[in-house]
Parts: C-alpha cells; sequence; structure tokens
RNA sequence: CGCAGGGUAGAGCAGUCUGGUAGCUCGUCGGGCUCAUAACCCGGAGGACGUGGGUUCAAAUCCCACCCCUGCAA
C-alpha cells in the first residue's frame, strides 16, 4: 500500500518511525516549506524533515498544497493513503479526492473536544485529567471529519505539554499503525460521526496566554505553566521589572509546607524556606517553582535563582 | 547584516563605569552542637576571570578581533 505522510512538527515523528518500521511503503512526506526562525533569521527546516532525509524519503514542501501544479503531483503520485499529522496546513476537496483509502488524521485529543492547532496545551491549560488521542477521517472542516478510533490517556500533575505530546504522539502512532494495518487485510476502518454539539475549540496559542495572574489558585496557575511549556512559556515579573519564565513548578493548595508559609499574604509574595525553595502565594494555596528562566539566562533550578538573585521572603512576582 | 543581555571556583551571581591582594549566596570536604535535621556554629579545599592580540609599571576591569551561550522578534 503506498501512504503518502503529511506532517511537521514534533508530534508528527512517532508515527512516521512507526510506519517506517512496518515497513509499510511511504512514498513521500509532504512537509512546510524551511522557514526563518531561530536567533539571527536563519532558514530552519520543520523537524520532520530531518527524519524523513534520514530515511531516504522524498521530501516536498510546497508553498502551498492547494497550488494546481502541487495536486497534479499528488495525483501523479498515486498514494492509496494519506496520514496526516500536525501538518500545519487545510486540505482542500480536490486533495481529499485523491487516495481512494482517503485522508486519516491522528489529532491529539478526544474528539469532539479541543479541535484546532494546539488541543495538547489548552487540555493542559484547562487543567483536565484526562485526554487523548483520535484517528479520523479528514474531511474539509478543521477536525471535524469522522472518528475512527480513540485511546484515552490520564493526565499526570507532572506531565507538561512536551512530555504528553511525546505520549500522545506514541499512543498516536500505535493506533495508525493498527488501523493501516487491517486496511492491506481488506478491513477499511469504520467511522463514526462526530456529536458537533459537544465541540470545542483549541486555537493556536499566542505569547500573552502564558502572562501568570497570581489571583488564580495554585492548581491553575500550574495548569498554564504546564500546558504552555516548551512555546510560548509562562511568565511573570520579578523585583526589578525583569522577566522571568517559569518552566516547572507544583501546587501545594491545601498542604501547607511549614509555619513560614502559613501567614495569608498578597497574591504573588515570595517565600523562601529555610531550605531555600522558593514559594509564591496565589489566590488559593501556594505554588513551589522549581525550575525557572530569567531573560537572557539559562534554565535554572529555582533554588540557584534564590541563591544568584538574592531572593528574599517578601519579595514579589507582579504583572509587570 | 533583525533587536538585546551574558561567559569570574562544582551551581547561580557581584566586582568592570573610576585599572592596584578574587568576593556573595550555595554546594563540597573536615570538625562541632543536637534525641535529631535539608536547621545552626567553626574550619578547609577549589579560579589560566571564554580565546587571541594591544595599551600600561600594573588588566577580570581600558582598546581590537574571534569563539560560545541566552532572551526578544520571526
Amino acid at each position: 500500500m503506498r501512504v503518502l505522510y503529511m506532517g511537521t512538527s514534533e508530534f508528527a515523528i512517532p508515527a512516521l518511525n512507526h510506519l517506517n518500521t512496518h515497513d509499510f511503503e511511504i512514498i513521500g512526506v509532504v512537509t512546510q516549506p524551511d522557514r526563518p526562525s531561530g536567533r539571527g533569521k536563519k532558514l530552519n527546516p520543520p523537524p520532520i524533515k530531518k527524519i524523513a532525509l534520514e530515511y531516504d524519503i522524498t521530501v516536498f514542501q510546497p508553498e502551498k498544497v492547494r497550488e494546481p501544479e502541487f495536486v497534479t503531483l499528488l495525483k501523479q503520485l498515486a498514494p492509496d493513503v494519506i496520514v496526516i499529522a500536525a501538518f500545519g496546513q487545510l486540505l482542500p476537496q480536490t486533495v481529499l479526492d485523491i487516495p481512494p483509502c482517503g485522508v486519516i488524521n491522528i489529532h491529539p485529543s478526544l474528539l469532539p473536544k479541543y479541535r484546532g492547532a494546539a488541543p495538547i496545551q489548552w487540555a493542559l491549560i484547562n487543567g483536565e485529567k484526562e485526554t487523548g488521542v483520535s484517528l479520523m477521517v479528514l474531511d474539509a472542516g478543521e477536525d471535524t471529519g469522522d472518528i475512527i478510533c480513540t485511546e484515552r490517556l490520564q493526565i499526570a500533575l507532572e506531565d507538561t505539554a512536551e512530555t504528553l505530546l511525546q505520549k500522545l504522539a506514541e499512543i498516536g502512532a500505535g493506533l495508525l499503525v493498527d488501523v493501516l494495518g487491517n486496511i492491506t487485510k481488506g478491513q477499511p476502518p469504520q467511522a463514526t460521526p462526530q456529536k458537533h454539539e459537544d465541540a470545542t475549540q483549541a486555537p493556536r496559542l499566542t505569547k500573552d496566554i502564558g502572562h501568570i495572574d497570581w489571583n488564580e489558585s495554585a492548581y491553575t496557575v500550574h495548569s498554564l505553566i504546564r500546558g504552555t511549556s516548551g512555546w510560548p512559556g509562562a511568565y511573570t515579573y520579578y523585583n526589578d521589572g525583569s522577566l522571568l519564565k517559569i518552566i516547572q513548578s507544583m501546587p501545594h493548595e491545601d498542604k501547607i509546607k511549614e509555619k513560614e508559609v502559613t501567614a495569608k499574604k498578597q497574591p504573588g509574595t515570595v517565600t523562601i524556606t529555610s531550605d531555600k525553595q522558593l514559594y509564591v502565594e496565589t489566590g488559593l494555596g501556594q505554588i513551589q517553582l522549581l525550575k525557572v528562566q530569567p531573560a537572557t539566562k539559562k534554565i535554572m533550578d529555582a533554588t540557584d535563582f534564590v541563591n544568584g538573585y538574592q531572593l528574599k521572603t517578601g519579595d514579589s512576582f507582579s504583572n509587570s
């Protein structure tokens, strides 16, 4: 069976790996063009491109898949099925019609929940306890196609956007291999329509979403830190108004660590315990900061930050 | 040539403007106190101050070049 793979980000990598190790015939990988990114705006390839080249798979990087020339090229490739994961472009109906076995999409949420570009991040930000992966038959809408299968996954308190992405990508890869294997054996997938009335949206994140509001509960702040990890990152400002990214945290809503943090204080107020742990008061409970990153510095343990920047109990983080 | 900050002991930082004995908070090692401790007290080890050149009696500090790291922006 001739499989054409479309994907761009890290999430797309495990599925490609599995397809390769299970000896599916991968006739090509379609991804976004190299874009200027990083410091100095150098041209950088999408993560999936490197993997594809290692496997000696032909890589296509059309500016827009809907361009007539590229659609023609796709028809000539004659794929039996197209698999798409975190690709970044919507496919027009003319492309959806090409493969006889349809276009299968791997989406990291329990559809119809969290349709859109950032389902993993939003599930975390909203403090969900559970998420999952859905395989669906792609249609012209945004993540509105019929569902082939889903697999659930509990979200751990320590999970971040990065760890969860990795787990879900692996799950999705497993599901995909099963489904394609069945197709090869002549068992086309049974797809059932989504309950569209239950749909929620998970739009692409923006910079300001990472802005921490210390009046929220410790769990909500923790969720924001987890959900925005990687990009755009959760941030606040300390004493002299400099930016501080919060990389890793742990909430303590009901468990008061020591008598040092029992006194009710203004949200954003810092407490340094005798063993140099860093706690911040929130609207409900305290949150312990584990890893932080001051602007223009590397990621460091909170203790190192406290030592080097001479942080004291009573200092505070603020919104500007 | 997108904008900006940085490289000083194992970690995180001060010192650089105004050149003159290498500092802070930790960690680590040894000792002490304690029923006990990540707490407290005493003591020790550990630095080519990113690299190369220049100025000077003297450079972490001033000048030039280069390497590496990071935030912003995309």
